[in-house]
RNA sequence: GCGUCCGUAGCUCAACUGGAUAGAGCAUUUGAUUUCGGCUCAAAAGGUUAAGGGUUCGAAUCCUUUCGGACGCACCA
């Protein structure tokens, strides 16, 4: 240690030697990051869109956010189930029914898809209709009453291929699909509620007029409801509909039993911004279930598309909303992996279409796989394997500023990590890689400048060796950062 | 009207969850390099953290009020 200074009673300020430095570069292991916790069994939902269509952009952000953040817990040293919740029931899968099943008469019948109903217009309703005729698991489609059932299977099971076919372009797979129509076959809903029933947490009365709903369509009625503002909800919640039947949340409060009963040690629910109403709610009820139960929900808010500094507007009404497959054939996988982790999840994310496909240091994913590119040409220019040991190492030959502030660098690693663990904010990662990147950089052209610091380039081998021992550690820490990413570490570029 | 999130340099965002002089990139200015004013490099400048009030040794961060923005607010999913 160099010096200490005080500064006052809860701070103590810590100054290094370089002799600190050295040997703290020596012993960066294999390990090097990975948080000394306990093993835990996480379970992780997200994504868990309708089965009405594929995905589209707005899904994209919390897909890579979940996704991202399984790999990171993984990294930890901790076990991941990645989950995804299938909404095949109810309204909103028999308009998409009704619409395949319109398509379908249109094809067979020409007789016009109706226009201006609340069908789902778009063209992938009509691949889907196309699907299905093709496969010919249904022969004849004149009486929709008594092909119904069939049709729905078969439509959300043809939308679940193009959701999960999106899903693949940007290389995530979920570990596990729970389909609403299972909880409410195997009567999980009853279980549930029943076990809220029995800590009197359910009740029959009277709920207040919501605000946006016109006082000629509101009608007062007795209900059955759960006490959610006992758990810091701002209104008691309805559990049964008009006619009897349970309302999505009741199904929902099943679906968080039938997670609860599995026995994870933690839980994590990743919502999009338009859901962020439902959150109090959905952990409300998991408290209500189960005491002490490790339960976390994370927002992320809504993506906005630009292009060339425009913002780039679609409508998922007109049925032109950009479907994700499409966002990635236009700027890959790496960029969009990338730059929606790279922000925090709480505030609102610009996306630039022309920016992730610039090859320049404007793009921050370019930018550091440019610098592990960089990196591997040194290794080939040595005719050394990036993976082997450096041996006899004389870090004290370090000398420069610059260098020092590379192994410092180096030594916020464990702490990105720890703190995007801790708070749920793998964007810290992408953004410190760029960081890194950076420092890797700057010190690249250090040698353009001045001969004295070319990294391998100069005569003497010893003082090579130490800087290329230094750069393998950057290398490491770029690496293990773009493989919890999924983005590709590439070699040249 | 209510709820959630946000407001930090001209722009897009960080800031180790309450700690030092609030940091990066773009844009701007200056210089270097390049037989290109375009690529690259280096440096400078840029801030009352939306505004007011409070909490304490100490606040961008916590509390409160106001203003501004996004999203949501049936028995839909």
């Amino acid at each position: 240690m160099k010096k200490l200074k005080y500064i006052n009673l809860d701070l103590l300020i810590f100054f290094f030697n370089k002799n600190f430095w050295f040997s703290f570069l020596k012993n960066i292991n294999k390990e090097y990051g990975i948080p000394n916790i306990n093993a835990q069994n996480i379970l992780i939902e997200f994504v868990s869109a309708n089965p009405t269509g594929p995905l589209h952009v707005g899904h994209c952000r919390g897909a890579v956010f979940g996704d991202v953040l399984s790999n990171l817990f993984i990294y930890a040293g901790n076990k991941v189930t990645k989950e995804y919740y299938v909404n095949d029931y109810g309204n909103q899968i028999d308009i998409f029914v009704e619409s395949v099943y319109k398509r379908i008469i249109e094809i067979i019948n020409h007789d016009p898809f109706p226009i201006n109903s609340n069908l789902y217009p778009g063209q992938y309703i009509i691949d889907i209709a196309q699907n299905i005729i093709r496969k010919k698991k249904i022969n004849n489609f004149d009486n929709y009453q008594s092909i119904k059932k069939d049709l729905s299977d078969l439509s959300i099971k043809e939308a679940m291929i193009l959701i999960k076919q999106g899903l693949k372009s940007i290389g995530i797979t979920h570990d596990c699909f729970v389909y609403e129509t299972e909880i409410v076959k195997k009567d999980l809903i009853n279980k549930a509620i029943n076990k809220l029933s029995k800590n009197n947490y359910i009740y029959e009365g009277y709920l207040p007029k919501p605000k946006s709903v016109n006082d000629k369509d509101w009608v007062k009625r007795k209900q059955l409801l759960f006490k959610s503002t006992l758990f810091g909800d701002d209104e008691d919640r309805a559990l049964k509909k008009f006619d009897g039947t349970w309302t999505y949340f009741a199904n929902d409060i099943a679906y968080h039993d039938y997670k609860i009963e599995r026995k994870y040690d933690k839980y994590i629910n990743i919502l999009g911004a338009d859901h962020a109403g439902y959150l109090k709610r959905i952990s409300s009820s998991v408290d209500a279930l189960q005491k002490n139960v490790k339960f976390k929900c994370k927002v992320t808010q809504l993506v906005k598309l630009f292009k060339s500094g425009k913002p780039y507007k679609m409508s998922k009404r007109a049925g032109d909303f950009i479907e994700l497959k499409d966002l990635v054939s236009a700027v890959g996988k790496d960029a969009v992996r990338f730059m929606m982790v790279y922000r925090n999840t709480d505030s609102q994310l610009d996306f630039d279409f022309d920016l992730v496909t610039d090859k320049s240091k404007d793009n921050p994913v370019f930018y550091v796989q440019y610098a592990t590119a960089r990196i591997n040409s040194l290794f080939r220019k040595l005719k050394l394997n990036i993976n082997d040991e450096i041996q006899n190492v004389d870090l004290t030959l370090i000398k420069d500023k610059h260098e020092i502030n590379i192994i410092k660098k180096i030594s916020e690693w464990p702490h990105v990590i720890d703190l995007s663990t801790k708070n749920l904010e793998p964007h810290r990662i992408p953004y410190y890689l760029y960081e890194l990147s950076s420092y890797f950089h700057t010190y690249w052209n250090m040698g353009k400048n001045d001969d004295s610091f070319k990294i391998i380039e100069n005569d003497n081998k010893e003082l090579a060796n130490a800087r290329i021992y230094l750069i393998k550690k950057i290398y490491s820490i770029l690496e293990k950062g773009l493989n919890i990413l999924n983005v590709a570490v590439l070699k040249e570029m």
